[in-house]
DNA sequence: CAAAAATTTTAGTCCGTACTAAACTACAAC
DNA sequence: GTTGTAGTTTAGTACGGACTAAAATTTTTG
């Protein structure tokens, strides 16, 4: 008998898929560093030894490499497979926000969950039914079918732009629900061009100018916005 | 800590879900008894021992009555839970056929892993998107929000038809992708009018005329299709 | 109505995912 | 270069969900 436990892309439970996504995406952060047990709790919310017992099972399916006490590395294999989560992820996301009118703050918790069980058919069903998109309701790059990914210009924080200089939002990279509803509240979603007036020393605020209104916005917030 | 593990509608686990539907399922199609370990563990496909320790947690939340050796019966709170994944299955059924053409035949396995992801309000703007329609794809009621079903006029099976009579297909009760394939190719799908022309005795095929069309459908088949 | 058959439950095991507490490494600072 | 601390792993526990095999109970049958 032993039935395949429900729910899983091949052989991968929920929780396998979302540590595989979160050393894809703390890699990418991670300047080619090794990704730390410890980045890894914080960032699935599990105590440091979870992930140890994670990674262990994880290395042993050949998807990460753990060497011990320095950290985890995706292997070939691996990577593909996070991008594929990641790909359903993003896709999910677009078309609860494109085709059902979600608002873009509320979408990443559901596909958090729908992304797991949600066949790659399906997926690839909604993509086409958006004419494939490219980025996500944030700006972030939508994997493709066959494994890419367009990580497209570096881009630089929005805290980083000095007075002067005008530029438009490519992504918001944040998933805090009243942080995302806060910005868009001040028309920063992505696409939208500004123009930064001025910019306080020692981490004071920010003032932009968007759409020929004045605005204005905190560092961290700015950290996280990713502009052209 | 402990952060709810992922993936629940009030606590609950998916194969909680799944026993529930199934409890609720059995108890519908069996007159009035309870529902026995056995029938669960068929339509579950689990070992029964298994029913047994599932029946046990799902009894110690109020969510079912179970006396040992005699089955197990819905409680009220049982009941609306079922009714709550049943609409979410059905609902997520029909969106895929009407908004994302999946063929009715592929939509219950995609479904059956979707249920359990989906959150409430998802599933009510994919209701909404389609206008809340009253059945899905193989005809079987939707649930209401509100926890309401239209079970409708009782209908009888296919197989119960004399030659000579005639009707229109209600629902079609299989799950089965190949068998609805069949069907499908037959025009036996909910909503089709038909004729009996003959009925050969001793569990012979029956002979159907739809849209003008001669049929012939085995007797197994016909029981689980229901006309009226 | 007693014995046989079928059903159900208990007992014991395993795995994945979580946790805490304790032990172990690595690295940095002195 | 030892030592302290931060980070990591091991050890031990728990729980849900699954299994098989054995015991208990109900039902059927002779």
């Amino acid at each position: 008998m032993t039935a395949p436990p429900s729910q899983r892309h091949e052989g991968l439970t929920a929780p396998a898929e979302d540590c595989l996504k979160a050393v894809y995406e703390l890699e990418r952060a991670g300047a080619g560093a090794a990704v730390t047990t410890n980045d890894l709790a914080n960032r699935l919310a599990l105590a440091a030894a979870s992930v140890t017992g994670m990674v262990k099972r994880l290395a042993g399916q050949g998807l990460i490499d753990h060497a011990r006490y320095r950290g985890v590395r995706l292997t070939e294999r691996g990577r593909r497979t996070a991008l594929r989560t990641l790909r359903r992820h993003r896709v999910i996301e677009t078309y609860l926000v494109s085709a059902l009118g979600f608002s873009w703050d509320r979408v990443h918790e559901e596909a958090e969950r729908l992304e797991h069980s949600a066949s790659d058919e399906l997926v690839d069903r909604m993509a086409a039914a958006l004419g494939d998109p490219a980025v996500d309701p944030h700006g972030a790059p939508i994997p493709t079918r066959d494994g890419g990914i367009a990580e497209g210009p570096a881009g630089r924080a929005l805290s980083e732009v000095a007075p002067g200089e005008r530029g438009r939002i490519a992504r918001v990279e944040d998933e805090d629900a009243d942080r995302l509803r806060y910005l868009a509240s001040l028309g920063i979603t992505p696409g939208v061009e500004f123009e930064v007036v001025d910019r306080a020393p020692f981490g004071g605020p920010l003032t932009l100018r968007i759409a020929g209104a004045p605005r204005q916005l905190g560092p961290q917030l700015a950290a996280h916005v990713v502009v052209l």
